[in-house]
DNA sequence: CTAAATTTTCAGAAATAATTGAAAACAATG
DNA sequence: CATTGTTTTCAATTATTTCTGAAAATTTAG
């Protein structure tokens, strides 16, 4: 009975592994962070990067960029158990302060050098006199108008608490 | 100085499409397709297969493809001059409804799959008894939990009228 | 300081994704 | 139905990204 529990878990988990990392390839992450990500999500214990290569089948050096890469994020933590050398990795568990995480690692990736392209295109081009010059002013405005707004709204759900977040969604929803 | 402002006015243009095309790789979408929507975004007029392939310098097969992609997306649509034979494509340009598209594309992407996968495991998890397989149900739950809520969200959201989300940015950002 | 454990780097290999160019399919015209 | 203009497909090429494995660097312990 105890095994066959154990082999439950471990085939969703396995399951979720591997569906996890083929969505981080659609998602623009790469498919072994999807995949540590998701290990350590369902990780009873922190682990080190031997324990993840092993649980993944991926080369130590692919371990590690990744790790570093998650840490960077902000999606784990680094842990050091008292008396042992290496060092382990654990993740953030929670789903709101997973998705503020991401929010803004978003925002900084996609956002924010966006706001600096149209900005930029808008300063360029404003004083043409030419209709066609106007027009392209005008969206390149319109457009920056936009991508401001999109950037204050990132930085303020980033920051919101989950009860606030669930607050405000009723009211949305409702 | 009609000649200066026209070159002005390429210039910018094409700092943007180029600009916008580099971004475009970040965002998980293909340089060719977002250059392209960056062309006829900031076009006085439709264009065809053939301007865009010369205005772009990419080849027929490429262009092509991404042109259908974009109108896929909703963001271009065909458009027949009269009298003509080929067919023209037109960009949508109003920044917020381009918002809207991509946000309904992006949940079809990335918050649907996402909500299946979770879903699945959550439910092939449930009622295993370990500590360690209920801890996963839990996880899987909460992931599930919050997952819906960014897929009701998203919708909201790609269906609110420009004046109605300006509202509700005021209150949240005011 | 030396040795062992661990982390980090990186050049080359493998995998994946994007692009070309030409041929095939299709549509309209006379 | 033959011709011409246009769209669509796709095998081969090129570019980009990811991964490996081993060596180098760093850290800790004795």
């Amino acid at each position: 009975m105890k095994v066959k529990a154990d082999d439950r878990l471990e085939q969703a988990r396995e399951e979720f592994i591997a569906q996890w990392g083929a969505m981080g390839t659609q998602w623009g992450i790469n498919r072994t962070m999807a995949q540590i990500h998701a290990l350590l999500m369902t990780a009873a214990e922190p682990m080190s990067t031997d324990e993840v290569m092993e649980a993944l089948e991926i080369s130590r050096g692919n371990a590690h960029a990744n790790l570093k890469e998650l840490v960077a994020w902000g999606l784990l933590r680094v842990v050091v158990k008292k008396g042992e050398r290496r060092e382990y990795f654990e993740a953030e568990k929670d789903v709101w302060r997973i998705f503020t995480v991401v929010a803004r690692e978003r925002k900084r990736r996609e956002i924010d050098p966006a706001l600096e392209v149209v900005r930029k295109c808008a300063e360029e081009s404003r004083g043409i006199t030419t209709p066609e010059g106007r027009a392209f002013h005008e969206q390149m405005r319109q457009l920056e108008e936009f991508v401001e707004f999109a950037s204050k709204m990132a930085d303020r759900v980033a920051m919101m608490k989950h009860g606030f977040a669930i607050q405000m969604a009723a009211k949305l929803l409702g």
